[in-house]
DNA sequence: TCAATCACG
DNA sequence: ACGTACGTGATTGAT
């Protein structure tokens, strides 16, 4: 079989464009003459060559006017001219491919996708060739056939969609991405679509009526305002239509045998990436005429491995394992299979077998896996303890910044592995799928061979991060001691919640009532849109807010209400009652239902989830208990300590504003905490220009605002909108605060500077958050990545600093041998089970541990409480 | 599945 | 002139 790629080459230096042209800046060489595309482009088609090695290649380009701008008005009308910057690169790309051999072509006319569609069919219709083609447009999936898949780029990566993975991924046959685009459109594309219908009402309705015709055949069978939107944008469908439609009979001059791929590139091609000033590509090149290519980070070498069976595999090396579920939620579900990889081979366990050969977890063998903690308790459910793991790809890809989630598909797609999702393979969590058990038996082992092949890469790239303290002496033990948080639980008094339960209802009852009495009609409470409706509509309250226009809607926020409370009695029957619902269903009702056997709650703690480096925590949710109003923080009084126990809630005072002042090196600020001073009380103090002793319960809290402002990347307005007061106050707060502390504005310019330059922050301990909005040419958005910016390093060290606390904390409590146990995080407090035979050692081991773990410019403060539940340890 | 709302740091 | 504070998760009604 030959193989030939074919490139949509328009689509590549686009994406390339747009992504590297940030705020009006482009890379250009140093004649001016911007390189940014073509960097990009030449990338791709490097890395193309290198993982297809196709022994054919052609890139399609646009040539000006097509056919479509003759038909329709609106495709003209709706394409924008292209930015002059990126015109000049086309001719040079065009010259870079000659340089290195390979055929492209342009056509009057016709567009890129029509000529890759000609190919394509021509592809079909002969018997030697099979076709690739890449593009990030889905556009081109209408053209997969037996012969013919699709490399979809994405941003990170890439998707190979061939038949099967476009049938299981709409629901209905390739050609029918037409139909697709018909209904959804396609903004990129200008192609209108159907107004109100998305993807997923799309995909419902073709895999139901196969195509648009069959669909408006039918249309009496669809019922409500999908109806009505299909008829309304019936003309708009058959447009779309019609413009998605690749036209596949393109005239071209040569034939799929002309495309021939030599893979030698000219001296030309040195030439012109000097021209360009491409140092890295240069690099690059030169080692690898001089064989030199290892010293940079070693590729990745995807292997083929031995099936052995138990006892041929060699337990003395270092291997890697993946545990793949049966199901959706790790706490509950058996395993469906585990994956073996080293050298010596690699071999597949069920979870029957695994009993009988426990061994193979529990040998002092480094392990490498994915999820580690995850491991770790669905193992210990079959008695099973977990020794020796020390790599987990999930924490390395979320300190490398990857997009992640728990499957770890996700993960290899960037790394370009060519490999299913979960919900693909098995279905989502309602509508299991069926498969073939060699099917899945072939993915998994390819999960842990990824493991396994990847990790030196990853490791090294950390390194370079210089994130290698980070993950060996914080990341990786945290999973353990998360696990054991997570394994350990929290106690929960279920009769006290039963009686908060019933006492709620009763309210509720009432308050419903009362409200429908004010109202003069009855109506579902907590709809928003009823709501609405009844207080501004039917009650005619003043609406405190300028609408927009067009926007029949009312918000009915806290915000709102707050301010026409006055007005009508049944405003603050409303607040109360919303108060109440929220209590009963997430504190009440939610928690009732978390409860397991054991009388305890498991929560799960998210390790690689937030942005930020933050812990995340769900399932329930035990970060968001309340604590703000008197009534609603009972609820903590349902977490109880075990027998002979109590709780020892332990929280750093500040840390962020601490870890501010320190990164900010703001000397006033520092002061303030090295002399232990109340904080917000001496910003109050230092802004309004009075006496510490003269500073009043209000100004106090306003200063306490600006210190959050100031944390969150601050705007004048933000401050108003919090403390209720006009923007004009609001401003001469802030400036009043950064005459105060000299220090802090150079640090929030340098900072965003810095970001700009380099597209990502950093926390103390080198945590990165790369920051794309800052690349956006929307005004909006790049401010939003501003703040991002500024509120990242500083929350994300935070989160560093209890992080680390945590794994010293836990680590010296197994030294010591003390039965009492870390129950919860949330972000600076961490909630401990405490012996009382331990209480003193605990008290002073948390602090020491706590306050000491990092040395800042300023001090770290703890304060520690206990008591006989959750509520009273605060 | 989304938006609105509101619980926490 | 624009639209506006950082990071999360769960529930609800509406589509």
């Amino acid at each position: 079989m030959k193989k030939i790629i074919l490139v949509d080459g328009n689509n590549l230096l686009f994406r390339s464009y747009y992504a590297t042209s940030y705020s009006g800046v482009i890379m250009r060489n140093s004649s001016g003459f911007p390189t940014n595309a073509l960097y990009g482009f030449i990338n791709m088609m490097n890395k193309i060559i290198e993982e297809e090695k196709p022994s054919y290649i052609m890139v399609a380009f646009d040539k000006g006017k097509t056919f479509r701008h003759e038909k329709y008005e609106e495709y003209k009308a709706g394409r924008k001219e292209m930015p002059e910057d990126l015109k000049v690169q086309f001719p040079e790309a065009k010259e870079v491919l000659d340089t290195l051999g390979i055929k492209h072509f342009e056509t009057d006319l016709y567009e890129a996708d029509d000529i890759i569609g000609k190919l394509a069919r021509e592809v079909d219709e002969e018997d030697e060739f099979i076709a690739t083609i890449i593009s990030s447009d889905k556009d081109l999936l209408q053209l997969i056939s037996d012969e013919v898949d699709v490399k979809l780029l994405k941003t990170k990566g890439f998707i190979r969609f061939d038949e099967k993975v476009f049938q299981e991924t709409y629901g209905v046959k390739p050609i029918r991405m037409i139909d697709l685009k018909a209904l959804m459109g396609d903004v990129s594309d200008h192609i209108p679509g159907v107004k109100g219908i998305g993807e997923k009402t799309a995909i419902s309705l073709l895999s139901k009526y196969e195509n648009l015709d069959n669909l408006y055949e039918h249309i009496d069978e669809i019922s409500g305002k999908t109806k009505e939107k299909l008829l309304m944008g019936k003309d708009d469908a058959y447009m779309s239509y019609d413009l998605a439609t690749i036209y596949r009979e393109v005239p071209l001059p040569f034939t799929l045998e002309d495309c021939k791929y030599s893979g030698i590139s000219s001296e030309a091609y040195r030439k012109k990436l000097e021209e360009f000033e491409f140092k890295s590509l240069l690099k690059k090149m030169k080692e690898k005429e001089e064989g030199t290519l290892e010293t940079e980070i070693k590729p990745i070498e995807k292997k083929e491995y031995p099936n052995l069976s138990y006892s041929e595999f060699d337990q003395t090396k270092p291997y890697s394992f993946y545990l793949e579920m049966d199901g959706y939620n790790y706490s509950r579900c058996p395993i469906l299979k585990v994956s073996f990889t080293n050298e010596s081979g690699c071999m597949t366990l069920s979870q029957e077998e695994l009993l009988d050969h426990r061994e193979i977890f529990e040998n002092s063998t480094d392990k490498y896996t994915y999820d580690v903690k995850k491991s770790i308790i669905m193992l210990k459910r079959l008695g099973i303890s977990l020794a020796g793991c020390t790599y987990d790809a999930m924490i390395a890809g979320y300190l490398l910044d990857y997009k992640l989630s728990d499957d770890i598909t996700l993960l290899m797609n960037q790394l370009d592995y060519d490999v299913l999702s979960y919900e693909d393979t098995y279905g989502t969590e309602k509508r299991r799928k069926k498969v073939e058990a060699e099917v899945t038996e072939e993915q998994i082992r390819k999960k842990s061979a990824f493991i396994y092949e990847t990790r030196e890469k990853l490791l090294q790239e950390i390194a370079e991060f210089e994130e290698t303290e980070l993950f060996e002496k914080v990341e990786m033990p945290l999973a353990f001691v998360l696990a054991d948080m997570e394994l350990t639980g929290i106690r929960v008094d279920r009769n006290y919640l039963e009686n908060l339960k019933t006492e709620l209802e009763e309210k509720l009852k009432e308050m419903e009532q009362s409200i429908y009495q004010d109202a003069g009609v009855t109506f579902n409470i907590m709809s928003p849109k009823q709501l609405g409706d009844v207080l501004f509509t039917q009650l005619n309250l003043p609406y405190p807010k300028k609408r927009k226009k067009g926007d029949e809607s009312f918000s009915t926020s806290k915000e709102i209400l707050d301010k026409i409370s006055v007005f009508h009695p049944i405003v603050n029957k409303i607040l109360e009652y919303r108060n109440l619902a929220k209590l009963y269903a997430n504190y009440a009702v939610g928690l009732l239902e978390e409860i397991r056997e054991d009388g305890k709650i498991h929560t799960i703690f998210n390790q690689c989830l937030t942005r930020t480096g933050r812990l995340s925590s769900s399932k329930p949710n035990l970060q968001n208990i309340p604590i703000r109003s008197d009534y609603s923080r009972l609820v903590r009084k349902a977490f109880i300590p075990e027998e002979g126990a109590i709780l020892m809630s332990s929280d750093y005072s500040q840390v962020e504003l601490r870890v501010f002042a320190h990164m900010s090196q703001a000397k006033n600020l520092q002061e303030a905490f090295i002399e232990d001073k109340d904080i917000h009380a001496k910003t109050a103090s230092d802004i309004f220009h009075v006496p510490l002793e003269k500073v009043d319960k209000s100004m106090r809290r306003t200063a306490k605002a600006v210190n959050f402002g100031i944390l969150y990347g601050i705007s004048s307005f933000g401050l108003s909108e919090d403390l209720n007061i006009d923007v004009g106050s609001a401003k001469e707060f802030l400036d009043n605060y950064i005459k105060t502390y000299p220090g802090i504005k150079e640090y929030m310019e340098e900072e965003k500077r810095e970001a700009y330059q380099r597209g990502y922050v950093t926390t103390i301990m080198n945590r990165r958050r790369t920051i794309d909005e800052l690349k956006s040419k929307n005004y909006m958005v790049r401010s939003s990545g501003e703040r991002m910016a500024l509120n990242t390093p500083i929350q994300g060290s935070a989160a560093d600093i209890l992080k680390k606390a945590m794994v010293e904390l836990y680590e010296a409590m197994q030294e010591k041998q003390l039965k009492s146990k870390i129950l919860i995080q949330v972000h600076d407090e961490l909630v401990l089970n405490v012996y009382e035979e331990e209480l003193e050692e605990v008290k002073a081991l948390v602090k020491e541990k706590m306050e000491n773990v990092v040395k800042l410019s300023v001090p770290l403060k703890v304060d520690i409480e206990t008591g006989s539940n959750w509520y009273e340890a605060k």
